[in-house]
DNA sequence: TTGACAAAGTGAACGATGTTCACTTTGCTG
DNA sequence: CAGCAAAGTGAACATCGTTCACTTTGTCAA
């Protein structure tokens, strides 16, 4: 049966290790199939009998990228001693991960699955896990909001500072002199979670 | 010389059509060289003497892009009778450029030149000139404060607005029965631009 | 009219990609 | 040890962007 020094499943592991890497250093357009293969040491024909498509292997990185996020800026809600802080806690983390892991960063939010195949549902639970970390820290920084408004003001928040790392690590902001983490301190206090309460 | 029935300038503006059309219908990823030259009547290497490299043609059609996106969100601007409204007009003329053109406003901020080349100075100029539209009302709506100010409130806002349009179009958002232009109002009523003055 | 030159136009070919599959190798098992 | 199935291989295919030696054509001087 098991021929060569790994199993199926420390293949799956290795060749996400390998792209993971390459995502990380020279980004999506960086990583093929081949180098993949050859980094593994294995044949191009053996990485497709672990991942159907590159598009199954990036997003098993993505998906990595996700946990890591989740984790990172769960600890940041920890560390915070209320949620004004939380909530300050977990914009200023997503930025600061998408400043030093922009490669991952970017894979995570450019790349598609082809039409014909759906995002995994652990994948969804994650990203909705995320989400709702925002969410609970809005909720206490709103206690009036009723909670429809408060998924909007979170979608509208989390989306801003999406917006403000994408354009601004794509030199898209025109932004001579500004600094990235002025502009989502701004955003962040029209969304009254800087100094003071609503 | 002129031997075919365009002239050099005429098969650029034939090539930016064919590609924009391509682009509007089946996305960047949908257009490829063999296609467009196919498209004017030509052969591919007729189509690499007029530009250089498939990244400038798509650079052309952003380019034609952003000046629609220039015209539209002016128009908004005419239309309006305050600065208050001309602010929803600028933020919602945007997301409605995006849904309605989803592809052509993909391309626009997913499409990157090569690392080598450098943005040209009259794509800047018209994207700084979008950044001012949005400023010069907030510089109204905020008459208190700074340059500098507003200039990181412009950012903030825009980025935000694109954000969500972003993860929204990508289903990112994890917006189950959430109105895109409900959060794109929730972010505009935290701006203060929305029903009284700051 | 014609010869020659340059511009215009062509498409086969190259290299890089993702992907497939007939084939070989290997380890286990009866 | 024979045979079988799993593991592994890499040549080959399709599709990209891109190049360039070649052909076609218009123009103009002789």
């Amino acid at each position: 049966m098991a021929r060569g020094k790994h199993t199926r499943e420390e293949m799956k592991q290795l060749a996400i290790d390998v792209a993971e890497q390459c995502i990380a250093k020279h980004g999506m357009q960086g990583m093929n199939a081949r180098h993949i293969a050859k980094e593994m040491g294995y044949a191009v024909g053996t990485l497709y009998q672990v991942f159907k498509s590159m598009d199954l292997l990036i997003f098993e990185v993505n998906m990595r990228s996700l946990l890591d996020l989740e984790k990172y800026l769960g600890a940041a809600v920890q560390d915070a001693a209320h949620c004004h802080a939380a909530i300050e806690g977990i914009v200023m983390g997503y930025v600061d991960y998408a400043l030093q892991e922009t490669n991952r960063w970017q894979a995570l939010f450019e790349h598609r699955l082809p039409d014909d195949m759906e995002l995994p549902e652990i994948y969804q639970k994650h990203r909705a896990q995320l989400f709702r970390l925002l969410e609970e820290q809005l909720k206490c920084a709103y206690p009036n909001k009723l909670d429809k408004e408060v998924a909007l003001e979170a979608r509208a928040l989390w989306a801003g500072v999406h917006g403000i790392c994408t354009l601004a690590l794509l030199n898209k902001l025109d932004d001579d002199g500004l600094n990235i983490k002025d502009i989502v301190q701004t955003l962040l206090v029209r969304f009254n979670t800087v100094g003071g309460d609503i």
